[in-house]
RNA sequence: GCCCACGUAGCUCAGUCGGUAGAGCACACCCUUGGUAAGGGUGAGGUCACGGGUUCAAGUCCCGUCGUGGGCUCCA
């Protein structure tokens, strides 16, 4: 089997999480914050805060909490911030924990707190934040996450700097590695993320226990970047964006349009099975559609502005469930029929700010593995089930180990704004979902204010070679819109009821999941989805014409194959199709035209020759039907 | 959208103090007909992202626009 992208355990949110029998679990191991790297991470914090403190005395500090791969800390400086200024932050940081100083915790009132903080007002609002519950009864505390309990306030200091901190701390300075962080880069930040708040500038340090920590994660992270889709997607020629066209509107190229070729195959071989029923919408619609659908009053700042036509305003789609609620709603329903499951690769338009575009991940022409499930509440938990099967099956087709499912629940505060209005639903659906996956014993973490407009949600969380985390597959429940669209199936008792729905989409868009998988596979695609699978490299021009029977063959058979029929040598036509990943190079010469026979090479370098043309073509073949990966 | 950085040939990148552009790969043609990761030669290819400005002179300095990237916000 080929390499491919490692499966190293991480820190998510505070838990420690690794692959096991293809779903990430919590291990029983300490919190991050009880760790030594955790302490680490936060004392240099204060460090480069003392630093930057030194160096601007005028400065105003918010947060500087640890993170996966070090600790941050915003700022509020008088100018803007250059490498050399990192440099001699970085520097002056060294000169501070050479000083072994203690850090030491004091407890102190929220008035002492504000008597010495009374310059920082980012710290005074914190300090609001430590004392006053919201009006939803939740505490800020001084790393901005909500809690229940009030916090004790507490600051720590070391050598001449004080912060409002709860802690934990190494004890002294020395305790902190000098050759195992450094300042890694500079960006912006809102203060409490609110874009409506200051933005602030915002110094990432890398930091680990010793210094070859540091340097595996460097290389890591090097290493990470050859396998950036943005990279492979060029070189191995699968999508290009040009501006004339537009940000986030991808071309696919020939290879990309074969993998979407093969992944809908492979979509609707699943669906087929599983009992869905496949529907074509149109992109655009009118205004009507997404004020009822609720999309205009919660959505609307996504969606590319109205095209008004005789008086009529059109949007373009960001999403398909209103197009499929009316298939529904078309004629009268039966229980008989339900689940009702309507699948479409429906093609959807979203305005995503133009900072948030990210190569295919983010784009903003999507097409996507959707489909809607009506049902009634009591089916709810067994086909809630079967949708989590469906995705388990595909993460094993596609070797997806690493991954984090995700209930996604919502926030009183967003009631009304965010989120539909009707607290009683979001509370006893969410219980429907956590019910669901704690009986099936499927592993996830729950997060708050993360839910869709009409429900709460199954997200899938993974991570791009660069380590950007990603939403892949979604599985929604949606108690609002099929009320809102009037649907009805008429029950046992002959009785006309609302259903529920299902927003399900296990591959996400072909941009996100061809995205990730070109990472994934680092462009060492499976057989079945590689553009190119087999190419045939005749040895001199007299072997052409045998290399182009044997290609004959393989395309009658169904393998998508190649004659390299350049002037160049058999070396270079080698190097050529091992730098395109493609699977099988088949070489031919006056040997294997004698015999019938190729000399299969691997990419893996494997070699072997003399093998007849009809059992690497049945060999192939399996291959590819099966969607193995060799 | 916001903060910061970047934008030279299809790709990866040089380009000094401001003096009107270079390499490698890829591509085309010719020679070479070779047994498992780069054969040789010749050639074509650039309004230095775009638009202003400063200057005798701008790839180089300044401003704006567009695009990309690192983050923030947001998310399939």
């Amino acid at each position: 089997m080929e390499p491919r992208a490692t499966s190293t355990p991480r820190w998510v949110w505070g838990i420690f999480v690794f692959p096991m029998g293809g779903i990430m679990a919590e291990a029983n191991v300490v919190p991050y914050e009880e760790t030594k790297i955790y302490r680490i991470r936060h004392s240099l914090a204060h460090v480069m805060a003392q630093a930057v403190l030194e160096k601007f005395p005028e400065a105003k500090l918010a947060i500087g909490p640890p993170v996966d791969d070090g600790f941050y800390y915003d700022f509020d400086l008088p100018r803007t911030l250059t490498p050399e200024d990192l440099e001699e932050i970085e520097k002056r940081m060294k000169e501070i924990i050479k000083g072994n100083h203690e850090f030491t915790r004091k407890e102190v009132s929220a008035e002492e707190a504000r008597a010495i903080f009374s310059d920082q007002p980012y710290k005074l609002e914190l300090i609001d934040g430590l004392m006053e519950p919201d009006e939803f009864g939740y505490y800020i505390d001084e790393n901005g996450e909500e809690t229940k309990e009030p916090p004790t306030i507490s600051t720590y200091t070391q050598d001449t700097f004080e912060d409002l901190c709860r802690g934990p701390h190494v004890e002294h300075t020395g305790q902190l590695p000098r050759t195992a962080f450094q300042l890694d880069r500079v960006s912006g930040a809102y203060w409490r993320g609110d874009e409506s708040r200051p933005m602030l500038q915002r110094i990432y340090g890398l930091a680990f226990e010793d210094k070859k920590d540091l340097k595996a994660y460097l290389k890591q992270r090097e290493e990470a970047r050859q396998r950036d889709h943005r990279k492979l997607g060029r070189e191995l020629e699968i999508f290009t964006f040009e501006d004339e066209v537009g940000p986030g509107l991808p071309l696919w190229l020939p290879n990309g349009a074969v993998m979407i070729e093969e992944i809908e195959k492979l979509a609707k071989d699943m669906e087929d099975r599983a009992g869905y029923k496949r529907v074509k919408t149109p992109h655009v619609s009118k205004e009507d559609l997404f004020l009822r659908s609720g999309h205009l009053p919660y959505y609307e700042e996504s969606m590319y502005p109205p095209m008004e036509l005789e008086g009529i305003r059109y949007f373009v789609k960001p999403m398909n469930c209103p197009m499929h609620h009316k298939i529904f709603g078309s004629r009268l329903r039966s229980y008989r029929e339900l689940p009702l499951r309507l699948a479409e690769y429906g093609t959807c338009y979203r305005y995503e700010q133009s900072g948030e575009l990210f190569g295919l991940m983010r784009v903003r022409s999507m097409q996507m593995n959707d489909a809607h499930i009506y049902l009634a509440e009591d089916q709810f938990e067994q086909e809630f089930m079967a949708v989590i099967q469906l995705y388990l099956e595909y993460f094993r087709i596609f070797d997806i180990e690493q991954y984090i499912m995700r209930l996604s629940t919502h926030h009183p505060r967003g009631l009304g704004k965010k989120y539909v209005d009707n607290p009683e639903l979001w509370t006893k659906t969410e219980a429907m979902v956590r019910k669901v996956m704690q009986e099936n014993d499927i592993p996830f973490v729950e997060v708050a204010d993360e839910a869709a407009f009409y429900g709460p949600k199954i997200d899938v969380q993974v991570y791009s070679a660069i380590g950007r985390e990603f939403t892949l597959a979604t599985n929604q429940v949606d108690f609002s819109q099929p009320g809102s669209f009037d649907l009805t199936f008429v029950n046992s008792d002959g009785v006309e009821e609302t259903p529920l729905c299902i927003h399900r989409a296990p591959l996400s868009t072909h941009e996100r999941l061809i995205g990730f998988l070109i990472e994934h596979y680092a462009g060492k695609f499976p057989v079945w989805l590689s553009p190119v699978q087999a190419i045939m490299i005749p040895i001199t021009d007299d072997h052409i014409p045998y290399a182009l029977d044997v290609a004959t063959r393989l395309r009658e058979a169904g393998i998508r194959v190649e004659v390299d029929d350049s002037s160049e040598r058999m070396g270079k036509k080698i190097r050529t199709a091992q730098k395109r990943y493609i699977p099988y190079m088949l070489v031919v010469g006056d040997q294997e035209k004698e015999d019938g026979t190729v000399a299969l090479r691997l990419r893996s370098g494997d070699q072997r020759n003399d093998t007849p043309v009809d059992d690497f073509i049945a060999e192939a073949a399996a291959v590819i039907a099966e969607r193995r990966y060799e």
